[in-house]
DNA sequence: CGGTATCCTAGGGGATACTG
DNA sequence: CAGTATCCCCTAGGATACCG
C-alpha cells in the first residue's frame, strides 16, 4: 500500500488492519511471540484458504506489521513473526478491546 | 449489525469502522461537539453521495455511535450527534492517530 | 511445505434521478 | 431538506486445483 500523506492517520492505520483475517492473525503472533510456521497459523486458523492466508500475510509484511523468514533447506520452512513496530499495535488494540468489552456490556 | 457475542471484541469494533465515510463523519461530528444537520455532512464531505452518506449515518446510528432527531416543520430538518460511547471511542482513536503518526513518521 | 493459478460471487461503494 | 430508488462496477474474499 503506497502510504497516502495527505490521508488520515486513523483511517490509514484501519486499512492496515482491514482484512477478514488480519485481527485473528495478530492475535496467534502476538501470544506466540516468537516464529511461527505458515503451516501453524494454517492449523490455528482453521476456516482460512491458502491463498486467504498467503494473502492477507504479505500485506501484513508490506505494511510493515510482520515479517517474513524463509529455510528453503533441508526441509523448506516459513516463519512469521510481528515486527516490534507491529507489537506495538497492542497499544491501541487494548483499547479498542476495553471499549469493545463495555460497549457490549452495556447490552447494546 | 447483530452483536455477535462469540466474536473478538477488536474484530467487531473495527466493524462499526469499516465503511469509506465513517471516520470523516466521526470527526465532523465530534469537533462540532453539536447536532449538526444532514446538509451539513453533505457540505462538508463534498466527494460523498446522499445514498452513502444516509447509509452510513443509519449503520453509526444502528450501532449506537451517534443520534439522529427529525424536526418535520415547519421546514424539514434533522440532526445528528455522536452519543457518548460514540464519544468515548476518541480515546482509543486517538491512540490509534498516535500510532498512526510514529508509523509515517518513521518512514514506513 | 508453502505457496500460485483460476474461477466465482456477494456486497461495498458510486452516479444519477426522483420524492414527501 | 433529507432522503429513496435504480443501475452498475469493482474488489474482497472464498473454493478448488496444481506446483517447485
Amino acid at each position: 500500500m503506497p502510504v497516502r500523506l495527505n490521508e488520515c492517520p486513523v483511517e490509514l492505520v484501519l486499512s492496515m488492519l482491514s482484512g477478514r483475517w488480519k485481527i485473528p492473525i495478530y492475535r496467534y503472533l502476538y501470544k506466540n511471540n516468537k516464529p511461527v510456521r505458515y503451516s501453524g497459523l494454517l492449523q490455528h486458523l482453521p476456516a482460512i484458504s491458502k491463498k486467504m492466508l498467503t494473502e492477507q500475510l504479505r500485506e501484513l509484511e508490506h505494511d510493515g506489521i510482520i515479517n517474513r523468514t524463509s529455510y528453503p533447506e533441508p526441509r523448506p520452512k516459513v516463519e512469521y513473526m510481528l515486527t516490534p513496530s507491529g507489537r506495538s499495535m497492542i497499544v491501541f488494540l487494548d483499547k479498542i478491546s476495553e471499549w469493545g468489552e463495555k460497549y457490549i456490556l452495556s447490552d447494546k
